[in-house]
DNA sequence: CGAGCGCTTGACATAGGTCAACTACTGTGG
DNA sequence: CCACAGTAGTTGACCTATGTCAAGCGCTCG
């Protein structure tokens, strides 16, 4: 599929898949309107980078579909990422001129991107546009939160069921309310990806895995398809605190 | 010094130490008034609870002087701080009803506080409260995450050594631009406080004190007092990664 | 078929946690 | 003024969860 062929797939605003959760949520038609001056679509694939740490940024985007990660490094090689991007996710900072973070492309990605300037004008003359950040932004805040208390004080075994828990809540509630039981989901993340979320080794991740295997905690198709016969069983060994 | 006394001291906002930093940062005369009717100050003690989690709130503020922790924890007792709030920071969520963390007062602290209903309702209608909000959140959110590689990455010393990093540098910006050279100044935080701050425990907190003491990264007196003779070697120590 | 990648598993090392004793203060009551 | 109890912090001995290093498996791609 071409970028023209997806440029128009998503094209309108009213087929977006993101249309309610984005920032343009509360975004009237001729707010809309407004919008679609400044937008562009963009595609990544698996494992591209989208933007570098110091880069000058000249947009600012929702995520479409797909998973980006955010992430930063010391100078000696370790990593972490500091937030998961999913549909509807905003990237980019209005009013800072150099990116912060490396963001990548973890699976095929489309972002919808808008020129940064004429966006942060309508965010100073929008409010529906300036709250709707202001709300996305506070919940990244908590979302961000709870990620340190399990960076701080929960065992491998605890983050590794907490970032099952996360993203099993975020598939279903992209694909609507499904069957709660014998719950069913891919991981868009490599290994090494989730040792990066949790602050862990790669090693350690897959034992953990193997771990909650033996156990039943979950089942295995593969290496990236999860199985969770019983979804409070695994609430309870994530050890509760999570959310987003 | 009574609580009317503080109260006549900070009553007027021209007089406020926070003026140019907190929320109403970008506010003019006219909004300043308008906050003015809406305003209380509170005075609480070193180790005093300010919220619960879970409390419905019917306040916001911004810390005056003094230093308070918005802190999380899981059932069994592991708990982990997630936030410092220093002068001019802001205190609780507009739009939220019930509390999502514990804020304790870790010094004696002054809270300037706003009666929640009216305030946001100022949010709303004031684009120059709405738009500080949403920087003053943005900044806690890059904070948050710059700890989040702390938490995930660094070794015990380098926790420690980012902690000072940062307090340094938040004093010395209170107190001004101070000589940089032969800088001074105390720990807010017991030992406890800053074990729940860089995710570890208080021994571990002691022993990585005493061994930068023994290093000469920083000298000693008594337990709260701390000198650092040499700045950039300190934030060598700390291995990058820091700000706030 | 071989190379490369993502992942798993094992053997071993170590940073940091746990448990316990001890010091140094600080405030309280006799 | 002393005895005492209660905090905050330090230090030691030992333990364990997680990291490190290394080998190997099972794909996919060329």
């Amino acid at each position: 599929m071409s970028i023209t062929d997806r440029t128009l797939h998503f094209g309108s605003c009213s087929a977006c898949p993101i249309r309610k959760q984005a920032v343009c949520a509360h975004c009237g038609r001729e707010e809309l309107r407004q919008l679609d001056t400044m937008k562009y679509y963009r595609n990544f694939e698996a494992g591209q980078p989208i933007v570098w740490s110091g880069d000058r940024m000249n947009f600012v985007a929702s995520i479409v579909s797909g998973v980006a990660s955010l992430t930063q490094s010391m100078e000696d090689g370790r990593t972490q990422i500091v937030g998961l991007l999913l549909p509807s996710d905003f990237v980019g900072r209005p009013g800072r001129e150099f990116a912060e973070y490396n963001v990548t492309a973890k699976t095929d990605l489309v972002m919808c991107c808008f020129h940064k300037k004429p966006f942060e004008e309508m965010v100073r003359s929008t409010p529906a546009i300036a709250q709707r950040l202001l709300e996305m932004t506070l919940d990244e805040l908590d979302a961000a939160r709870a990620w340190m208390l399990l960076l701080g004080r929960k065992t491998a075994r605890e983050k590794i069921a907490s970032l099952l828990v996360i993203i099993a809540q975020r598939t279903l509630k992209l694909e609507g309310a499904n069957s709660r039981a014998n719950l069913e989901f891919d991981l868009p993340l490599t290994r090494e990806a989730m040792a990066d979320y949790l602050g862990l080794t790669i090693e350690t991740v897959s034992r953990q895995i193997s771990m909650l295997k033996k156990a039943n905690v979950i089942l295995l198709e593969g290496t990236r398809r999860i199985r969770v016969p019983d979804f409070p069983r695994l609430m309870v060994e994530a050890g509760s605190g999570a959310s987003v």
